[in-house]
DNA sequence: AACAATACCGAACAACTGTTAGATTTTGAC
DNA sequence: GTCAAAATCTAACAGTTGTTCGGTATTGTT
């Protein structure tokens, strides 16, 4: 049994209630913009008085902290299960699908795009930390597009790097006009961006 | 000499300092988050009081909406003007083309994109006509998709609808991860995501 | 020059924000 | 049960927000 906390030993009150906090303002940030999550809405949804937060956080800017560290840490998880899922000897091309649905899965789930966006307007030392991790994300569609790059599987005179990006773009803005209750499955879009990046859309 | 307002028939100077009211913010707007854009820094940037903003707009968020409307607008304008600039007898992928060319043009220049998402965070009864004024800007890249499907551009079993928001979700996360003082320009990118949705990147 | 409409000022408002600190309760070890 | 530590409450703070309103300056018309 796995603990918890670095000092000590026991799972003490003070992370439970730490645990509900960083919950409750996650799923604040999805459902209403970062700047409505005010720290007595926090405080009401986790059944806490606004004053007993900072009891647990120094400061309102440390809870949207922990927030988007567990939202970037969650989707590369899930990134990296579904890529392992693919098989280490599958093609670079079926595991770069594979990490695309998984990510437009995580980001439509759990509104993820609203937290990426929100990491331009931390307050500068916030944002340096995030920015990191972020790029580390990237990296890892980074490495499967270079890798089918380096076996062959991929047309010269395109850089990597921007069709990576454009490609996460594309996935990152479909939550902007989702609609879940369409005929459309997370699946689905993710094949047809792949379609599109494989073959493209022209004849001949 | 064409005359401003419905109603009377003078430029009043109310009029003057309306629209220097919508400019000033529309330039706050993107400089700063759009949180971060209060009444009085409007009232600042544009040397008047905080107070006498209330005898050009009912309410903040009638200037909101006056700074969105005029944004769509103008880049509506701006894709109109480069598709015509490609000639209506040029193929629909080449006016495509020019088309994603000035969508990304006004994005990054305009920071159109916080605008775009600062739509979703509007008053619902504001929200709507915005939303309606966004399907008939995509409705231009729906066209020229459509128009190149007819003349047989086009491959089959694909989604036009699904393709257009991808490409265009592309462009708007452009304004996220772009540098102005780096090697690529706009035309660059916009000519990347061209080849990449028309020829795509897998060999053979 | 006089007058009324227009445009703006300036001070106040109530509501809200993040944050602090002392009093109070809850918890767990003995 | 006792008692200190841990966790939470309560009330207030200083600042900012959008907005209102009575007064004042500016404007254009006669």
């Amino acid at each position: 049994m796995a603990r918890q906390k670095s000092g000590k030993d026991r799972i003490t009150k003070a992370d439970k209630t730490r645990a509900r906090l960083i919950e409750v303002a996650t799923r604040l940030f999805q459902e209403h913009g970062s700047d409505e999550v005010t720290v007595r809405r926090i405080a009401a949804a986790a059944k806490i008085e606004a004053g007993s937060i900072y009891y647990h956080f120094a400061s309102r800017d440390q809870i949207l902290r922990a927030v988007l560290e567990r939202g970037v840490g969650n989707a590369r998880e899930e990134v990296l299960a579904a890529i392992a899922e693919a098989g280490a000897d599958s093609s670079p091309l079926v595991r770069l699908r594979a990490a695309l649905g998984a990510h437009l899965k995580y980001t439509l789930h759990h509104h993820f795009s609203s937290r990426l966006k929100a990491i331009r307007r931390l307050p500068k030392r916030l944002r340096d930390h995030h920015m990191q991790q972020e790029r580390d994300y990237a990296e890892i569609f980074a490495g499967l597009l270079e890798e089918a790059g380096r076996k062959g599987l991929l047309q010269s005179g395109f850089d990597p790097s921007v069709v990576r990006m454009l490609a996460m773009g594309a996935l990152t803005w479909v939550a902007e006009w989702y609609d879940p209750e369409g005929a459309m499955t997370p699946d689905d879009i993710a094949d047809e961006l792949m379609r599109v990046l494989t073959k493209g859309i022209a004849k001949s």
